[in-house]
Formats: structure tokens, sequence, C-alpha cells
RNA sequence: GGCUGCGUGGCAGAGUGGUCAUGCAGCGGACUGCAACUCCGUUAACGCCGGUUCGAUUCCGACCGCAGCCUCCA
């Protein structure tokens, strides 16, 4: 039985979807106006397994991650760069597919943008204000009246009058209340800008992601996610409005995953301490990545380091040295094994705890390992290897293709020229000839592997 | 200052009131011409101080240390 931590009740609760056999997700997605960093592709990696385990799991999943493409970030680098906002937020929405098809992320089955969805956010905040729970300012913006929602703070675990006292932002004259934040906008001269009731301006941040998930999944819907730093106000505020607006729950479990860090600091743009996926794929390998990111709980804070990567690159690796000599039997599925498979399912039932379900597939690999060569228990084992894989994105590459890594031109001819010198030198039991053929590979960054009287290679 | 959460062996990282995590690395052995791969064996941990208990790394409390949020942020 799945349980998930939800932060709203801050402890693991049994999963019972509004519909039964079906899951409504939706995360909060990127801001583009840069590249993804690694934190991105924590998010992105996480709520993949995510989906993945509750397809696997036999749920009709419908998953929403959106696309903020309207924002003073945006503005700014727009006009820093000199191009236009479009643009910019084209060509960052296709840097993004292209990190999250590199680390094998599965596309949401809707990406919903900012600026496609005004009359949905301008059609909420009308309601917001009809039902009193925001108001229109002399400026031309709209704000939320956050005294009017009992229940704010119940998400981030804060009480009004704690927020105030630990108020550190200067008094906005337009705001009755220094909590109020801000549902619409209204437009300097020089920003892009849509008509509305109170003049021309653009949302919010906070309101994008109440509307566009309510006419996405609905009113009500089962997960929502994100990283924790959105909890407030982000989170919190999207309560306020879908909840003021729509008078129900709008989510049942929130999921807030923790961050990458770097030497024991969060990660992130504002602190200039990240790189970016692209910066990391060009070292590792996207699988590695992703293994790297499920060693940890997605709860638990992850620090990037090179020996973390290392040992993820090391891990993987040996499975790949396995997978590549056995082929999978076809059809195995992990949901009908009872014995791994049930360890594998009991380990994600408990709030996806991946690094749990990774030691399950250490030890199916022992086992594989154990088996003759060619047996038929070992290929039920590579083809369990291959299942349990599709749920977390491992395995999804040839064997070969990992291990020799990305082929320079004529690299494998080399390659297979020096193994055969060595080959010739060792049936002459010419030893040492054969080792400086091996040193040099080794310069090369080749590892040789001796097998069954046959020499296969691979990438240091 | 307020609110959350965390502190596990050389590193990464699960978990548990009393008997095994797992991975990387190390050590011993098998295999190998020597290695590599693989297998077998093995070392080693639960921040500090009290309390509850027959017994606590695990529960409770104090303390110390760290991180996050309170402002844009995945």
């Amino acid at each position: 039985m799945l349980q998930i931590h939800n932060s709203l009740t801050k402890q693991k609760d049994i999963f019972t979807p509004i519909e039964e056999g079906k899951v409504s997700l939706y995360v909060c997605g990127m801001t583009v106006y840069d590249l993804c960093h690694v934190g991105h592709a924590r998010v992105m990696v996480v709520f993949d397994v995510v989906t993945r385990y509750l397809r696997a799991s036999g749920y009709d999943v419908t998953y929403i991650r959106n696309i903020t493409d309207i924002d003073d970030k945006i503005i700014a680098r727009a006009n820093q760069n000199g191009e236009s906002i479009q643009s910019l937020t084209e060509r960052f929405i296709a840097e993004m597919h292209q990190d999250a098809d590199a680390l094998g992320v599965l596309r949401p089955d809707q990406e919903p943008k900012a600026t496609e969805s005004m009359p949905d956010m301008i059609a909420m905040i009308e309601t917001l204000i009809a039902k009193g729970f925001a108001y229109p300012s002399d400026n031309g913006d709209v704000y939320y009246d956050v005294s009017e929602f009992d229940g704010y703070g119940k998400l981030s675990g804060r009480n009004i009058e704690e927020l105030r006292s630990g108020e550190r932002v200067a008094v906005n004259e337009a705001k009755n209340d220094p909590l109020d934040f801000v549902l619409w906008k209204a437009a300097k001269p020089e920003e892009p800008a849509w008509e509305s009731p109170w003049g021309r301006g653009r949302p919010g941040w906070h309101i994008e992601c109440s509307a566009m998930s309510s006419t996405c999944l609905g009113e009500q819907f089962d997960i929502h996610g994100g990283g924790q730093d959105l909890q407030f106000p982000h989170h919190e505020n999207e309560i306020a409005q879908s909840e003021g607006a729509h008078g129900c729950q709008s989510v049942n479990y929130w999921m807030h995953n923790g961050f990458v860090r770097i030497d024991d600091e969060k990660m992130s743009k504002s602190l200039g301490n990240f790189f970016t996926v692209r910066e990391v794929l060009a070292r590792y390998s996207p699988e590695v990545v992703r293994y790297f990111i499920l060693t940890s709980h997605y709860r638990s804070p992850l620090n990037y380091s090179d020996e973390s990567l290392e040992q993820a690159k090391a891990a993987l690796t040996r499975y790949y040295t396995t997978l590549r000599d056995t082929e999978g039997q076809e059809g195995v599925v992990w949901q009908q094994d009872t014995d791994y498979g049930t360890r594998f399912r009991d380990a994600m039932d408990d709030d996806f705890n991946t690094a749990l379900a990774l030691s399950v597939m250490a030890d199916v690999r022992q086992a594989l390992n154990k088996e003759p060569a060619g047996s038929m228990q070992a290929a039920y084992l590579a083809g369990l290897l291959y299942s349990f894989g599709d749920v977390l994105g491992l395995f999804q590459q040839n064997a070969e293709d990992f291990l020799l890594g990305d082929q320079q031109d004529d690299l494998a001819e080399t390659v297979e020229a020096l193994i055969e010198a060595r080959k010739t030198a060792r049936e002459e039991k010419d030893w040492a000839k054969a080792d400086q053929v091996r040193d040099e590979l080794t310069a090369m960054g080749i590892i040789l592997e001796d097998n069954a009287g046959k020499t296969t290679w691979r990438k240091a």
C-alpha cells in the first residue's frame, strides 16, 4: 500500500486517489530564462520516477508540469540580451526539453504556459475579488487579502502573527497588509501586458499555478509537487487562491523534494553555486546523474560532488557490465516477482524510497552474477533488472553503448587492432609485449576485461 | 529572532528498541601469465549528556553542530 509523506499533514499518509485507479499530478516547473541546473534536474527526475512508479502500480496518471514564461526575471533577461521575450522563452523551453530528454525524463502529459492561460487567471482573480479574498488597489495592482483566508499558513506551519514578526520586506503602500501578495501587476510602459478588468498588466507568479492546475486537473486533484523552497510562500499562496476561489480543499497530497547542495549549501541561481545540467552531462552520462539522484531519498538533501558522481558511475558500470554478458528474458515484469519484486514494491510504496529500491536491485545483480552464464535464471534476473530499470529510468540504453561511451570516429577500430595485437602476443606468451599494449590502452582510458577467452573493453 | 528538518562506518546512503542494509573505497582469498571483471570472506558507525527500558543508534528531554524557509528560487 503506497504511503506518501504529505507536507500538509507532515506525516506519511496512505495514498487514496480521488478517483479510483487514477492520479492527477501537478508539479511546478521552470521559469524559462536560463539553462536548467542540477537542482532542476532533481525535480524532473524525482517526479519522473514518481510518475513511472504510479503507472507501474496500475494508475492512470495525468501529469502536468507548467512553464512560467512571463515574469520579472524573464523581462530583465530579455532586455539585457536585447531579444524579445518570446524568443528568449522559446529558446530556453527548447533547452529545457533537450536536458529533460537527455536525462530520460518522460514528457508530462501537458505543459501549460502562463502566457497561454491568461483568461483562466483573470477569471480566477475576478472570482477572488467577488468572494472578498482580493482587492484591486489604486495603482492597478490586485492583491490577495491574506487575513480573509482562515487556513493561511497551514502548509508551511506558520501563522500570520509569526509571519508578521519575521517580516523583512519593506512595506508596499499599495497593500493593505505587508503579507498580502500580488495577483495582478499593473504594467509599466515598456513591459509586456495583457488586457484585464483592472487595466493592462500581467499575472503574479502564484496565480499561474492555481489557474493552470485547476484548468488541467479540476478544482481538486491528488498530488502537487515541487521543490522545498516553494512551500512558502508559493504553495501557501496557491492554497489560499485555489481554496478561496473554489471553496474546497484543492490538493490532497503535497510532495516537496529536498535541495541539491554543494559543500553543504543550497545550489541556486541566486547564490551562483550551480552546475547546469549541460555541464554535468558533458562529464557524466545521463543515467549516472539519474542514479546519483536516486541514491538518496527525495526529501533528503543531496550533496553534489565529484566523488558522489564517481561512485554512481562505478555502481552503474557494474550493472551494465553484468547486463552486457546476459541477454534479458523478454516480458519479465517485476510486479510478478514475489521475492525481489515484493521488496522493490515495499521500498517504493514507502514514500518512494529509491535508495532502498536500489539495494534490492543490487541483490538482483549479485544473484545474477552467481548464475551460470546463459542459464534461464540468469536471463530471468537480467529481465528483472530491466523491469526495475523501467521504473527508475535506468538501463534504458544498450549496455555496450554505456560502457563504450560516445565513440570518437575510429576509436573502436584502433582499440580492436590493439586488442588483436595483444592477443597474438599472449598466444606467443610474450607477456611483456601484451602488457605494453594494455598499458597503451590504459593510457587511452580503455579498460580491458578478459573473460572466457574473449577480451572486451570499456571506457574508464 | 521565529518556524521546519537533519546529525549513521574512510565516502555516499537506507533502516531498526535486542540478530544483515546496500553501494563506492580498503583488507584477505579464489579466478587470471599478471591484471581487469566476477565470486567468497572481512574490517568498521550510529553528534554530546541525561531519562524511560531487562536492553537504545532507534523512544523522551536538554545541549552542541548543520541546513532550509521567513525575499526571487526546483
